[in-house]
DNA sequence: TGAAAGCCAGACGACTTGTCTTTAGTCTGT
DNA sequence: ACAGACTAAAGACAAGTCGTCTGGCTTTCA
């Protein structure tokens, strides 16, 4: 048994961070954003890379332009998300809570940290009621 | 180019899952209650599990004792605050607030859940104080 | 219609990871 | 002190991942 997949490796992560910073984006602007450089292996590993992230729902691809254009279909935030719920399933049975309050505790968070904080929860308490 | 190895992988968790549950632990004992039985194979993979968990300092041996006695050498949430550095590291360029906000916007925190965060953070506030 | 660019499928090599085999070392009861 | 049983250590191995590349095809546009 070999190891199991990653949700997103460190290319296809940094395809998406491109998506993220500017937008809808041909193979060639990818290309030309991440390598400094426009050659054929390059678009191809590019190309390869978006998808892949295409299977995974992450990015989706409009193939009545050409050169086709792709754009993110997650959010950076739905993404991290994610990913804290991964490890929250791994590490903690699931609790979300359980995780964010090792988190909380372990972490050094500056007074200003745990004020924002603390406004987002007031936020959150306020839109719930 | 291959992927970067993973921090702990699944198999590596479960034996640390063992010693966080257990306590201090033979290969045996280890393997006993992972597999529900033993085997001369079944031990070796648990022995190179422990090796590799070794490399990686989540756990130690006493080589004094025979058998070697293995206990884990990071806590749970040792584990998992690193986990979501790591997280944060690949996602939030470090910024672990950036994470935490993310996460508390987007997941749906129970009031209690909320709650509970804030007296956490209250209890911060105080001993930093 | 021919050149330039993009699309796609497949192949590849380096690496990871869980498992197993083999050999050598250590303990136990008699 | 010796047979038998167990443990330790090292390495091999298969299956899978992942970033990269090649080569053949399609589309666009002058």
């Amino acid at each position: 048994m070999a190891r199991t997949a990653q949700d997103v490796t460190d290319a296809e992560l940094s395809v998406l961070q491109m998506l993220w910073d500017h937008g809808t984006s041909s193979v060639r602007e990818l290309t030309e954003r991440l390598y400094k450089e426009v050659s054929l292996s390059l678009t191809a590993t590019v190309q390869k890379l978006l998808e892949r992230l295409e299977g995974k729902k992450y990015v989706k691809r409009d193939r009545k332009t050409w050169p086709h254009q792709f754009s993110a279909i997650v959010r950076r935030d739905e993404l991290i998300a994610h990913q804290l719920q991964t490890t929250a399933d791994k590490l903690c049975e699931g609790e979300l809570n359980t995780l964010l309050t090792c988190l909380v505790k372990t972490k050094g968070l500056s007074a200003e940290d745990r004020e924002s904080l603390r406004t987002l929860l007031d936020d959150l308490d306020s839109n719930a009621k």
